[in-house]
DNA sequence: CTAGGGTTAG
């Protein structure tokens, strides 16, 4: 009752724009040459006899990832005055969050206000729904606030609503709201909950939920799912082991999807390539394991898995291509990260990335910039992002080019729109530190200031740094004394302080801070450095035949 | 005809 008025002032303000809306819609679709033909004269469009036959249609053009379509059918209904109801709406209010127009999803609430069509639980939880993968979390608990009657269905459309605005704690209230109102739990809050004990890392509760689950013991498969990636998530990667193995009968992809990033996560590479072992690996399993293989510097096994990718066709898999770009990368191997980049049809930000990071690694700085600037072209679909910015800036800091550093950097902002991270600009503080420009690097520390972006510790250490080099020594100490008040228990910045203090001649303070080392018991943690010797890794070994 | 599980770049 409240929106009413709300209702028809959206309805007014929405109006001019909704039109322009539909025909941004029509160019991109697929269909607009049929539709072009019905719609020129809209007697001409026949609508199935029953509605509940349109509202199927409509779900189904969503089901198959076509939202345009969804859209458009909805849209000329309207426009024929043809008679909707609830389920019309909920099934286009899927449609909406997909369509990434903004106001739509409020636009179609508009009209279900008008048409009384917004009453009734079902249609309000899709409501709820829809505003929250829009990211309207406010809009969505007040749709919820609104519902007279609430059914367990409802309640768990406010819970992933929490999960997905990555607020878990607050779905762990909901959580306990619903046991104050006695509200029956179904399969689907179990999943909810164990989502939200994963990203609180609640060992205690999940192992409640996981109590609850096997004594509902339905749904099992998706729900061992949600286990073992629980299990995995808090560190407990035998008993996410346990979980698959105790799970008796057919078990699908996701299941040994999940079981294999968990280990891979846990840094349990053996366990990850015996689990992928069991069945024929799927494209998602492969891209798992192609991370371990990355982590571990493991080219012996990360071959293997190419090999096991072409085998399979999956060579067009976008996602997969990356990961096994990326691991040729890590390993050093850049030529073969260059022509699986090129054998990428659909080249996305991440493939773009990923190139650009492996010659910026490698220290191919202009290869690198060479790159970024093909990405810019005219008329690439594909846009850079904030990591991005962060490969060529480290890629220009590796190679000590100072005027490319400084393009890309202004680019971040004003070609793109981008606000840069703290990462971005301790990256743009090494490199002016690292060309003598130490006026560069306290303006860029002051420019960051005023855009209201608080130094972390990783921009201090670049400050420091670049006091270091440039022997500054009053703002290099206090630079020292921010970053050991940001992280006083962190042995490593507390060496590199003492190092600063070494370079400058203080030893009274490099004598200090040893000795608060050694009050506060800390150690300096041992470098490491990593070779495989082919023949002799056990990862490689334990793989599949 | 409303709600749920797995994957890639720093």
């Amino acid at each position: 009752m409240f929106l009413r008025p709300l209702a028809s002032n959206l309805q007014q303000k929405t109006t001019s724009t909704f039109i322009s809306n539909v025909i941004v819609i029509l160019n991109h679709s697929l269909h607009d040459q049929t539709f072009a033909a019905n719609s020129s004269s809209s007697s001409h469009f026949h609508f199935p006899q029953h509605i509940s036959q349109t509202n199927s249609l409509i779900a189904s053009h969503v089901r198959r990832g076509d939202p345009v379509s969804a859209w458009i059918l909805f849209h000329s209904l309207r426009r024929a005055r043809a008679d909707v109801d609830a389920y019309t709406f909920t099934s286009v209010l899927r449609a909406c969050p997909l369509l990434h127009i903004s106001h739509l999803g409020t636009q179609v609430h508009a009209q279900m206000l008008k048409t009384g069509a917004d009453s009734g639980t079902v249609a309000k939880t899709s409501l709820v729904g829809m505003y929250s993968k829009c990211g309207s979390l406010d809009e969505a608990v007040k749709v919820f606030d609104e519902m007279g009657h609430r059914d367990v269905v409802a309640w768990n459309a406010l819970l992933s609503c929490f999960l997905r605005c990555d607020l878990p704690f607050e779905a762990v209230g909901v959580l306990g709201a619903m046991g104050r109102e006695n509200v029956e739990l179904s399969g689907f809050t179990l999943c909810s909950a164990l989502k939200s004990c994963a990203s609180l890392k609640a060992l205690e509760l999940g192992r409640q939920v996981h109590g609850l689950v096997v004594s509902m013991g339905r749904d099992m498969v998706v729900l061992s799912t949600a286990l073992i990636d629980f299990y995995s998530s808090v560190g407990c990667t035998d008993d996410a082991l346990k979980v698959f193995c105790s799970l008796k009968g057919w078990k699908d992809d996701m299941m040994y999807n999940s079981l294999v990033s968990g280990c891979v996560r846990n840094r349990r590479y053996s366990d990850a390539f015996k689990v992928m072992g069991l069945v024929r690996p799927n494209a998602v399993a492969l891209t798992s394991a192609l991370v371990g293989c990355s982590e571990n510097l493991d080219l012996w096994a990360g071959k293997q898995m190419h090999c096991v990718a072409v085998r399979l066709g999956f060579t067009l898999e976008t996602q997969l291509c990356n990961a096994l770009l990326d691991m040729y990368a890590k390993c050093g191997k850049v030529l073969h990260a260059r022509s699986l980049f090129d054998g990428i049809c659909e080249k996305d930000v991440i493939s773009w990335t990923s190139m650009i990071d492996a010659y910026g690694r490698n220290g191919q700085g202009r290869e690198a910039v060479l790159l970024f600037q093909e990405m810019m072209e005219e008329g690439r679909k594909v846009l850079p992002n904030s990591v991005t910015f962060l490969s060529v800036l480290s890629a220009c800091g590796h190679s000590g080019m100072v005027e490319e550093g400084k393009k890309s950097f202004k680019l971040l902002r004003e070609k793109y729109g981008l606000e840069p991270d703290p990462e971005h600009y301790a990256c743009y503080i090494d490199i002016l530190g690292r060309a003598g420009n130490i006026e560069g690097v306290w303006s860029a520390y002051h420019n960051m200031v005023e855009q209201g972006t608080r130094p972390t510790a990783g921009v201090w250490v670049a400050l420091l740094n670049a006091c270091s080099l440039n022997q500054d020594v009053e703002r290099g100490e206090l630079a020292a004394k921010h970053l050991l008040q940001l992280e006083p228990n962190k042995s490593s910045y507390i060496v590199l302080v003492s190092n600063f203090y070494a370079t400058i001649g203080r030893w009274d303070r490099v004598d200090e801070l040893r000795s608060i080392m050694r009050t506060k018991g800390l150690v300096k943690e041992a470098g490491n450095s990593w070779i495989n010797v082919p023949g002799f890794n056990q990862h490689a070994r334990s793989l599949p035949a």
